[in-house]
DNA sequence: TTGTACGCGTTATCAA
DNA sequence: TTGATAACGCGTACAA
C-alpha cells in the first residue's frame, strides 16, 4: 500500500477503488492507527486547534459564571470535529496581545474568539493584521473583517427598567461594569436609554468591575447619596448579589425599600434570598454559535454575523412597588413619555 | 548557515563557536524567526502542551469558582515556558475517558491533570496505560504512578466543626458533594471524625451534588427532620449560599437560629447575607504547583507529592450560638451512642 | 493507483 | 572543536 492511498482512505476522498479504500480503513482499524497531529499540523499548516484568551484578573474569574459555560458550550462543538481548545488566562492587556501574537507565530490555532470587546479594541487590527481567522462576542465599534456572534441584552435590559419603572420606581440607579468595555457602557446605555423612554430621569450610575466587593462598594454609594433610588439595575449577578448583602446590612428591606435586578440569571441568582430578578443570557449557546462561526471561517466558509435570541427577563423576588406607594401619584410623569400607568 | 547550526544555536547548545552563535541569534531576530511548533512537534515528538479535562454538567461549571482559578494558576505556569493548556470539557465519565485517551492518541499533550478524583479512579490506570504523565489533585485511593498535590481540607472542616460544637451546637448536619468523589467523601469523614472528637453524636447528612439547587434541598430535607440541626456544614460554598435562603425563606434567622458554614470560600462568600464562613482554599496555588509538577514530570525529572498550606477556617457572620443556651449543658452526648439530643 | 517531493526543526554523522 | 550534511518523523499533495 502507498502512504498517498491511505491519505485518501482515510480523509474519504475520490479517486480510489471503494475495494481498497475498504481494505485500507480496516488494515488501520485493526492496527488501531490514528494519523499524528503534530505531521498532519505539519503538512497542512493547520493546528485542528482554536483560541481563547481570557483577559481577567483570576479573583475576578472564579466569580464570572459566563466563561465556564462559555467554553462549554464551545467545546460541545469543538469534541465532535476533533478541535482542541487552547486556553490562556492573563492578567494585562498587554499580556493578552502577546498571547495572540504567540498563537499566530507559533501556529498553534487556527483561529480565535475575541471577548470583552473594549472601545476602539487593539485587537481586531491586530488579529487582521496577524492573518488570524476570529470570531468576536458582541459587535465591536470599528470596523471589523470578522463575524460576530450577536445577542440583544439592551431589550432585556430595557425591560428590566420598564418592569421597574411600572412598578411606580422613580429613581432608578446603575451598578455598571467597566466603561471601557463595549458591553459594560451598551447596558448602561440602555439603562439611560430605558429611563429617557419610560419618561423618567437619568438615574444615579456608578461604574464598578463586576466584582462582589466592587457591588458592595457601589451600592453603598447608592445608598448614601441623595436622593437614594429606590431600585438598582446591576450589570452581572455578582454584584446584585453583593447589593442584596448590603441592603440587608442596612436593614433595608428588598424589595419593600429597594429593588435590585442583576444580569446573566446565574445559578445562584434563585437561591439568594430574595431571589434575584435578573437577565437570562445564554453562553453556552454563545460558545457554541461562535465556534460554529470559527470552524466555518477556518474553512474559508464565508460567515455572517450570527443572531442569537434576545436575553430575556426573569421576574424574580428582588423587585417590587417602591416604599411609599402615595407618592407615586404626586407628580406624573410627562406626557410625552407615555409612561405614566402604574398598578 | 546550515540547519543544524541555527538550531545548535537557539537551543544554546554547545560545540558553536560564541561567534557564530550570536550571528546566528541576531539574524534570526533581526528576520523576526519563529519556530514553528508543528515541526517542533512533530521532531520532538513533544505537544509542548499540558491537558485539562473537566468532566462537569455545564450548568454546574458555572457556579463552581474552583475552576477558573485553578486554571489561572497554571496558567501562570504555563505561560512563562512557551506550553500552552488544552482544555476539554465534557458532561459524561465515559466521554471524560475518550478524552484522555484522544490527548494521548493525537500526542497533542505531553501530560495532564486529574480533578475530580473518584473512588478506585479508573483514570489512574488508565493514564498509566495510556503512558501519559500525570498529576493528581489529591491522593487517589488506589495506587497511583502519579505524583499528587495535596491540601489538607480535613482539618480547617474540623476546625468548622470545632468552632459550632464551641459556640455550643450539638446537632451540626453535613450537606456533603457527591460520594463518589474522593474530595466529597473525605470532606464528610472529616466532619464525622471532628464531631465524634468533640463528643457529639454523628449528625444527619445528606449528599447532594454542589449546585445551588441541589443545597436548597438538601437544606429543606434537613430542616424537615427531626431533631432540627442548629448548624450546618456545607461542602462548598454555592450550596451554603442556597442554604441561606431557604433559611430565610423560612424566616429562621441566620444564626441565631441555624448556623451555616460554606468550602471555598469564594468571592462571594464575603459578599452575601449574613457573610458565610467559610473554609478557605486556594485554587490558584494548585493550579500552579500542579502546573509545576506535570512540567517536571514531562521532562523526566523525578516529582514528589507537593503538600500545600492547609486550607484555613474563615470565621463570618454566618455561625453564631445555637438558639437556646440553656439547654446546652442539660444533657451531654453519650460517648457511645450518641444519637439522644434533640432540640 | 503509486511514487515522490515537501513542510520544518532536531539530531546523529562526518568532514574540515 | 566547529560547522556542514543528511536522515528522520508523518501525513498531504501532485505528478507520473
Amino acid at each position: 500500500m502507498s502512504k498517498g492511498a491511505v491519505s485518501f482512505a482515510l480523509n474519504g476522498r475520490p479517486g480510489l477503488a471503494e475495494e481498497t479504500r475498504a481494505r485500507i480503513l480496516e488494515v488501520a482499524k485493526a492496527l488501531g492507527w490514528r494519523p499524528s497531529h503534530p505531521a498532519r499540523a505539519l503538512s497542512t499548516s493547520r493546528a485542528f486547534a482554536v483560541g481563547l484568551v481570557i483577559a481577567r484578573p483570576p479573583e475576578l474569574l472564579g466569580a464570572d459564571p459566563f466563561f465556564p459555560s462559555f467554553i462549554a458550550g464551545i467545546e460541545r462543538v469543538l469534541s465532535d470535529r476533533g478541535q482542541a481548545l487552547v486556553l490562556q488566562v492573563v492578567s494585562s492587556e498587554q499580556a493578552e496581545e502577546e498571547s495572540y501574537r504567540g498563537f499566530a507565530g507559533d501556529g498553534r490555532v487556527d483561529g480565535v474568539f475575541v471577548t470583552d470587546l473594549r472601545l476602539a479594541d487593539p485587537r481586531i487590527t491586530l488579529l487582521d493584521d496577524l492573518g488570524l481567522p476570529a470570531v468576536t462576542l458582541g459587535r465591536p465599534d470599528i470596523t471589523s473583517p470578522f463575524p460576530a456572534v450577536l445577542v440583544d441584552h439592551e431589550t432585556a435590559i430595557a425591560a428590566a427598567v420598564a418592569h421597574l419603572a411600572e412598578l411606580g420606581h422613580r429613581c432608578i440607579a446603575h451598578v455598571a461594569g467597566p466603561s471601557h468595555f463595549l458591553h459594560g457602557a451598551a447596558r448602561r446605555a440602555a439603562w439611560e436609554r430605558a429611563l429617557t423612554a419610560a419618561g423618567l430621569p437619568i438615574g444615579p450610575c456608578v461604574v464598578s468591575d463586576f466584582s462582589a466587593a466592587g457591588g458592595a462598594r457601589a451600592t453603598r454609594e447608592l445608598l448614601d447619596a441623595t436622593p437614594r433610588p429606590t431600585a438598582i439595575v446591576y450589570a452581572n449577578d455578582v454584584m446584585a448579589i453583593a447589593g442584596l448583602s448590603v441592603a440587608a446590612e442596612r436593614a433595608l428591606d428588598v424589595p419593600g425599600q429597594l429593588s435590585i435586578t442583576g444580569f446573566d440569571d446565574s445559578e445562584l441568582a434563585g437561591y439568594v434570598s430574595p431571589p434575584l430578578t435578573s437577565v437570562r443570557t445564554d453562553p453556552f449557546g454563545q460558545g457554541m454559535a461562535a465556534a460554529q462561526a470559527l470552524l466555518r471561517l477556518i474553512d474559508g466558509q464565508p460567515v455572517a454575523d450570527i443572531e442569537l435570541p434576545p436575553a430575556q427577563l426573569v421576574i424574580r423576588a428582588s423587585t417590587g412597588p417602591p416604599p411609599s406607594p402615595s407618592r407615586r401619584h404626586k407628580r406624573r410623569a410627562t406626557p410625552t413619555d407615555g409612561r405614566s400607568d402604574e398598578t
